[in-house]
DNA sequence: GCCAACGTTGGC
DNA sequence: GCCAACGTTGGC
């Protein structure tokens, strides 16, 4: 029997820094945020079918004039209802979504450390990087599983400094 | 179920 | 501000 594909146990998450930067995240209670706003199903399944706490999560920063990994966090709790679909104050509301059935869901992520900020020019620099999601042509996911090898070079690259 | 129109993302 | 890419919507 073929073994099926392991859980990812590491992630990309991209935050625009003028919403939640990786210095606000650390700065909140417990260093944690609620991920809410995610409005895309790829990312919200993610979410919903394989983060479990304690995974890994490369804290990128997007929409920026220097978009690129800005510190490591991790998951620091199962995916619930995003608060934000049902407030109609919210840029975030959505209108279609219910109580007893809510569409969009949030885990909450906990900053472990801000790191020096790894460009996506470096990123696309480095042939052991070559095949990451988040450095394909129109990728527009906001969530994104990273694999192992992607992990530990990055993070083992970063924390060497 | 198809597909054109539209809106959004996000790097540059 | 531009534009490529892509997801969603809605008419048919």
């Amino acid at each position: 029997m073929p073994s099926p594909t392991p859980r990812p146990r590491h992630w990309l998450m991209k935050s625009e820094p003028d919403e939640c930067s990786i210095d606000d995240a650390l700065a909140a209670p417990g260093a944690t945020v609620p991920w809410t706003g995610v409005r895309n199903y790829q990312a919200r399944n993610f979410m919903r079918d394989a983060m479990r706490v304690g995974d890994g999560v490369l804290f990128y920063h997007s929409g920026c004039a220097q978009p690129g990994v800005a510190g490591i966090a991790e998951v620091a709790s199962q995916a619930c209802p995003d608060a934000t679909q049902f407030d109609p104050a919210s840029p975030y509301f959505d209108p279609a979504s219910t109580q007893d059935s809510p569409r969009w869901l949030n885990v909450d992520v906990r900053a472990l450390r801000k790191t020096r900020l790894l460009t996506l020019a470096e990123m696309r620099s480095h042939p052991e990087l070559a095949q990451m999601q988040v450095l394909r042509k129109g990728n527009r996911l906001s969530i994104m599983p990273v694999t192992d090898e992607e992990w530990r070079f990055i993070v083992d690259g970063l924390l060497g400094d």
